[in-house]
RNA sequence: GCCCCUGUGGCGGAAUGGUAGACGCGCUCGACUCAAAAUCGAGUUCCUAACCGGAGUGUCCGUUCGAGUCGGACCAGGGGCACCA
C-alpha cells in the first residue's frame, strides 16, 4: 500500500472489515456499564439490491453510531429485514419462485452489499420479520391486544378485481382499474381485524409535545392526521308529515330510523344550513335503497373505483335526492332535504353532515350544482347581513349575521351558544372527534405473519392456543392463481376448534406489514427465545434516542409505532411511553424515471440518450422521460450503488453522500462529484502517511484545529453532515498549508479522528501509518477548548441605508460610538456621504455599522 | 381534493433578521512533465471592455435602519393520504 503512495481501499475496506469483525467492536454490550445509546435506521424491505437511498440513510446512521462510540457510549446499532410484502409475491407470479426463497437470497446479497461499505452494525441481534422466530412472538403479542381488548372485527371496504376476484393493494388500482385484469375496480366490504388506535388519539396527540427531537413537519402532520376537532354533534328529526311520506322509500327510512345524526365543526352556521348530505354506507340510505331502485343505482355506482383518499376526493361530488325532509332543530317549520351524497364518509364522524353552502366549499359546489339555497350567516367587517357570497364559500372568522338569537356573536361565541342550546333541549351534545381511524391490519395475501385466529361456525372467532404459536405458513403454495393461497390450500385452513374441539378454520388473513414494523426495534434491543423481549433488557435501551429514516414514513409507519409502544405500556409489558425519543427525516435519493414505448418502466442503465440528448432504449427505441421521483423497484430507477463502490471504495461513497446534500433535504442522484470525494480520501491520506514530522508551535494551526473540532462535533451532533463535511475541507486545506511543527503533527492525528466516523477504513489505514496504537473507532474523540473560539480581530460590515459600502478590521469589544466613528472615517463611506450627515447610525457590536442618510 | 415540505451561480449547496454565494463539483488559465495522469497555484453570480458602479436568493406585495431568512398571495417541484414499503 505504502509502495504505490496511494490508499488503496480494495485492499484496505476488507482488511479494517474483518478486523472490526475479529474484535467484536460493534457487538452492543448491554452490562458494560458505559452510558448507553439506541441508533436505528428504518430496516430495508429485501428487495434485491441495495440503492442509492440506503447507502445515505445507513451512513447517516453510522456516523452518529461510531461518533457516539469514541465518545464513550455504549452502542446499540442493529441491522434487520422488513420482510413480509407484495414484490415476494409478485415475483413469486411472474417468475414461479417460492417468496421465501426469494426474500432469503435477496437479504443474502444486500447483507453482503451493506458489509462491504463497513457499517459498524451489531450483526448478532439481524432480525428478519419472515423468520417465525419473530413473527411467532409478534402473534403472542397480538394476542395480548386481543385479551387487552385492543382488538375487534368489522367490515371495511378493499379495492375488488371483478375479474381476477381478488383485492388490490392500492398501489395496484391505475386510474380506476385493476393492474393485471386492466377491470374497473368496485369498492367492496370484507370483515377484517382491527386495532383500536383511535383509542389512544389523545394520547398520541398530546405525546407529539414532549418530542422535541422530532422535526416540527412531522408533528405537525401526525396532528393533522389525527386530526382532533371539537363540535356539537346532534340530530335532525326527519319529518314524518308532508307529501313526501306516501312514497315507499320514505316509509321505510322513517321506519330504519326517524332521526339523522350529524357531527359539525362549525354549530355557529346552523341558519345556515340548505341540506342534510349522508354516507351511501348509511343505514338510512340503505333503507331509502331497500324501496328506491334509482337510489340503489346510485349506491352501486358510487362503489365503482378505488379506496384510496385520492381518488375517493378527486372524484366529481354527486349527490341523489331522496325526499326524506330534515327538521331543523331551531326552527320547526323549516325542513332541509336529505341526499345521499358520494363526498361523505361513513367513517369519519356519524356518516352524515349539513351543508352550509356559503362557508365551506365543498357545501358551496355541491349547492350550486343542485341549486339549492346560498345563505350567508357569517359577515367580515366589511361585508353585512346582505353582501352576496361570490365565487367561493367564505370560510373565515367574521360576525353571525341572519341567524336570530346568535346574531352579533363572534364564531367562537356563536358556536358555544349553539351547543348550550343544544344540551339544555336535549337535541345534542357537545363531541370531540379524530380523523383517525382504527388500524385495520387483515391482509388477504399469503407473505406476511398468519393472523392466530380460528373460526369456528359454533365459537366464532377463537383466539389460537399460545402453545400451538407460532402459526406457521405453509411451503406448500402456488400462485398460478390470483387471489391469496392460504384460501385454497385445505390442509393448512383446517383446524380444530379450540374451544370446542369441532371442524373450523384458520384465518387465511396475514398481518399488514406495518405490524411487523411496529416493534422491530424492541426485539433488537432484547431478543429471548421464549418470549418477544424481555422488558427490562428492552427498557436499558429504549427509547432509541435517534431513529433515522425516509420521510416518506413522517405519519404511517411513525404512528403505527407510537401506537404499538403505547398499547404495550397500557397492558403492563413494556414501560416506554414513546419508541423514538430523537427521529431525522433524511429527504429521499429521487433519480429520472423513464418509460420504453411499450408503457414499461425502464432502469437507468436501459436508456441512453441519442444525438438531440433525447431518451432512447438499449435498441434504439425512443423512450418517454417521466418525473423525478424516489428511488423505488416499482418505477425501476434505482441505482445499484455496488460499481460505484467498487471503483471508488467505500470510504469515498460514504464521504460523497454526507458531502453537499443537506441530509433533510431530497437529492437527485448524480454521480457527478465522487471523483471529489475519491480525491479528498486521497488528501488525508497523503497527509498522513507522509507525515512529515517537526519542531515548534504553531498556534494559529492549533486554533484552527480546536475550532474545527467544535464545529465538526457541532455538526455531526445535529446530523448536518454537509456541514461537518466542508469543514473538514477547510481544515485539511489548512493543515496542508502550515509548515511542519508539532502542533502541525498533532493536527494530522486530530483529522484522521474527525474523519473516522465518516471515512473508517481511511482513518484506521492513517492511524496505523501514524503508528498509533489500538483502532481508531475506538479511540477517544478529541475535545476543544472554547476559550480558544473567540477570535481577537473581527470584520466590520459598514452599510449605508442598509448597502454594503465597506469592511474594516476591528479589535473585538468596540463599544458603539467607537464603531461609528471608524465607520465614518472610512474613505468609501465619506465619498457615498457627499458630506451629507447621517440621520440615525445603527450598530451591531462586533458585526456591522449601518448608516441611514 | 386534503395535509406537509422545498425553491439561492453552470451544478450540489453555505449564510443566529446584519458582508449572499462558505465548502465541493465543473470550467478557464498557469506551474510541474518529453507528454499524460496525479498534484500544486490563481480565477470563476450576472451586467458593464475595465474601473466606478448596478442588478441579484421562484413571482408579486408587505413588515424592518436592514429580508435568502419574518408575514400575505401566487407559481413550480417533491412526499403522504390509511392495502407500496
Amino acid at each position: 500500500m505504502k509502495d504505490s503512495g496511494r490508499f488503496d481501499p480494495a485492499v484496505a475496506d476488507v482488511r479494517w472489515q474483518r478486523r472490526w469483525d475479529d474484535e467484536r467492536c460493534f457487538i452492543a454490550d448491554t452490562d458494560s456499564g458505559k452510558p448507553k445509546t439506541y441508533v436505528l435506521e428504518m430496516f430495508p424491505y429485501p428487495s434485491g439490491r441495495i440503492h442509492m437511498g440506503h447507502v445515505r440513510n445507513y451512513t447517516m446512521g453510522d456516523v452518529l453510531a461510531r461518533y457516539r462510540r469514541m465518545q464513550g457510549f455504549e452502542v446499540l446499532h442493529p441491522m434487520g429485514w422488513d420482510a413480509f410484502g407484495m414484490p415476494a409475491e409478485n415475483a413469486a407470479m411472474e417468475r414461479g419462485v417460492h417468496p421465501d426463497g426469494w426474500t432469503r437470497s435477496n437479504i443474502a446479497a444486500m447483507r453482503d452489499q451493506l458489509k462491504r461499505l463497513g457499517f459498524a452494525l451489531d450483526w448478532s441481534r439481524e432480525i428478519a420479520t419472515c423468520d417465525p422466530e419473530y413473527y411467532g412472538h409478534e402473534q403472542a403479542l397480538f394476542l395480548d391486544l386481543y385479551e387487552a381488548g385492543l382488538v375487534y372485527r368489522k367490515e371495511s371496504e378493499v379495492n375488488w378485481d371483478p375479474v381476477d376476484m381478488t383485492v388490490l393493494a392500492n398501489e395496484q388500482v391505475i386510474d380506476g382499474k385493476g393492474w393485471r385484469s386492466g377491470a374497473e375496480v368496485e369498492r367492496r366490504k370484507l370483515s377484517q381485524w382491527f386495532l383500536k388506535i383511535t383509542d389512544f388519539a389523545d394520547e398520541l396527540l398530546d405525546g407529539l409535545e414532549g418530542l422535541g427531537d422530532w422535526p416540527e413537519k412531522v408533528k405537525l402532520m401526525q396532528a393533522n392526521w389525527i386530526g382532533r376537532s371539537d363540535g356539537l354533534r346532534f340530530r335532525f328529526e326527519i319529518a314524518g308529515e308532508g307529501a313526501e311520506c306516501d312514497y315507499p322509500w320514505v316509509k321505510a327510512a322513517l321506519a330504519a330510523a326517524p332521526e339523522v345524526e350529524v357531527f359539525t365543526t362549525r354549530p355557529d352556521t346552523i341558519f345556515g344550513a340548505s341540506f342534510v348530505a349522508i354516507a351511501p354506507d348509511h343505514p338510512l340510505a340503505q333503507a331509502v335503497a331497500s324501496e328506491n331502485p334509482d337510489a340503489a343505482a346510485f349506491i352501486a355506482e358510487s362503489k365503482a373505483g378505488g379506496t384510496s383518499a385520492a381518488e375517493i376526493e378527486t372524484q366529481e361530488k354527486r349527490g341523489f335526492l331522496t325526499g326524506l325532509q330534515a327538521v331543523h332543530p331551531l326552527e320547526p317549520d323549516w325542513r332541509l332535504p336529505v341526499w345521499i351524497a358520494n363526498f361523505v364518509l361513513m367513517e369519519y364522524g356519524t356518516g352524515a353532515v349539513f351543508g352550509v353552502p356559503a362557508h365551506d366549499q365543498r357545501d358551496f359546489e355541491f349547492a350550486t350544482k343542485f341549486d339549492l339555497p346560498i345563505r350567508r350567516v357569517v359577515a367580515r367587517a366589511d361585508q353585512d347581513k346582505d353582501t352576496p357570497i361570490g365565487d367561493e364559500a367564505e370560510p373565515g372568522e367574521g360576525v353571525i349575521v341572519n341567524s336570530r338569537f346568535l346574531d352579533g356573536l363572534s364564531v367562537d361565541e356563536a358556536q358555544q351558544a349553539v351547543i348550550r342550546r343544544a344540551e339544555d333541549e336535549g337535541w345534542g351534545t357537545r363531541k370531540t372527534v379524530y380523523r383517525l381511524r382504527d388500524w385495520g391490519v387483515s391482509r388477504q395475501r399469503y407473505w406476511g405473519t398468519p393472523i392466530p385466529m380460528i373460526h369456528c361456525e359454533r365459537c366464532g372467532p377463537v383466539a389460537v392456543p399460545r402453545d400451538q404459536l407460532p402459526v406457521l405458513l405453509p411451503d406448500d403454495v402456488s400462485f398460478d392463481i390470483p387471489g391469496n393461497p392460504l384460501d385454497r390450500n385445505e390442509a393448512w385452513r383446517n383446524a380444530a376448534c379450540p374451544q370446542c374441539g369441532g371442524d373450523a378454520r384458520r384465518e387465511t388473513d396475514t398481518f399488514d406489514t406495518f405490524v411487523d414494523s411496529s416493534w422491530y426495534f424492541i426485539r433488537f434491543a432484547s431478543q429471548p427465545i421464549d418470549k418477544p423481549f424481555d422488558s427490562s433488557e428492552a427498557e436499558q435501551w429504549l427509547p432509541v434516542d435517534q431513529y433515522i429514516g425516509g420521510v416518506e414514513h413522517a405519519i404511517l409507519h411513525l404512528l403505527y409505532a407510537r401506537f404499538w409502544t403505547r398499547a404495550l405500556k397500557r397492558i403492563g409489558r413494556l414501560d416506554i411511553d414513546e419508541p423514538f425519543s430523537g427521529l431525522f427525516t433524511q429527504g429521499m435519493v429521487t433519480h429520472e424515471t423513464f418509460r420504453g414505448a411499450d408503457g414499461r418502466w425502464l432502469a437507468p442503465d436501459e436508456v441512453r440518450k441519442d444525438d438531440q440528448g433525447n431518451p432512447i432504449d438499449a435498441a434504439g427505441v425512443p423512450a418517454t422521460r417521466g418525473r423525478v421521483e424516489k428511488m423505488s423497484k416499482s418505477k425501476r430507477n434505482t441505482v445499484d450503488p455496488e460499481p460505484i463502490v467498487a471503483k471508488y471504495g467505500a470510504d469515498a461513497v460514504r464521504w460523497f453522500m454526507l458531502s453537499d446534500s443537506p441530509p433533510e433535504r431530497d437529492l437527485e442522484w448524480s454521480e457527478a462529484g465522487i471523483e471529489g470525494a475519491a480525491r479528498f480520501v486521497q488528501r488525508v491520506w497523503r497527509l498522513a502517511s507522509g507525515s512529515a514530522g517537526g519542531e515548534g508551535e504553531d498556534a494559529a494551526l492549533a486554533r484552527r484545529v480546536n475550532r474545527a473540532v467544535a464545529a465538526v462535533g457541532e455538526a455531526v451532533d445535529s446530523l448536518q453532515f454537509n456541514k461537518a463535511v466542508a469543514q473538514l475541507y477547510e481544515l485539511v486545506s489548512a493543515i496542508e498549508k502550515a509548515p511542519p511543527s508539532s502542533d502541525r503533527t498533532k493536527a494530522v492525528r486530530t483529522l484522521v479522528k474527525l474523519v473516522a466516523p465518516m471515512a473508517p477504513h481511511l482513518a484506521e489505514e492513517c492511524w496505523e501509518s501514524l503508528g498509533e496504537d489500538g483502532l481508531v473507532v475506538t479511540s477517544e474523540w478529541p475535545k476543544f477548548d472554547p476559550a480558544l473560539l473567540v477570535e481577537d480581530e473581527v470584520t466590520l460590515a459598514v452599510q449605508i441605508n442598509g448597502k454594503l459600502r465597506d469592511t474594516l478590521t476591528a479589535p473585538r469589544g468596540l463599544d458603539r460610538a467607537e464603531a461609528e466613528a471608524l465607520a465614518l472615517a472610512s474613505d468609501k463611506v465619506q465619498r457615498q456621504l457627499a458630506g451629507a450627515s447621517p440621520r440615525k447610525v445603527i450598530v451591531v457590536p462586533d458585526r456591522l455599522v449601518n448608516i441611514v442618510a
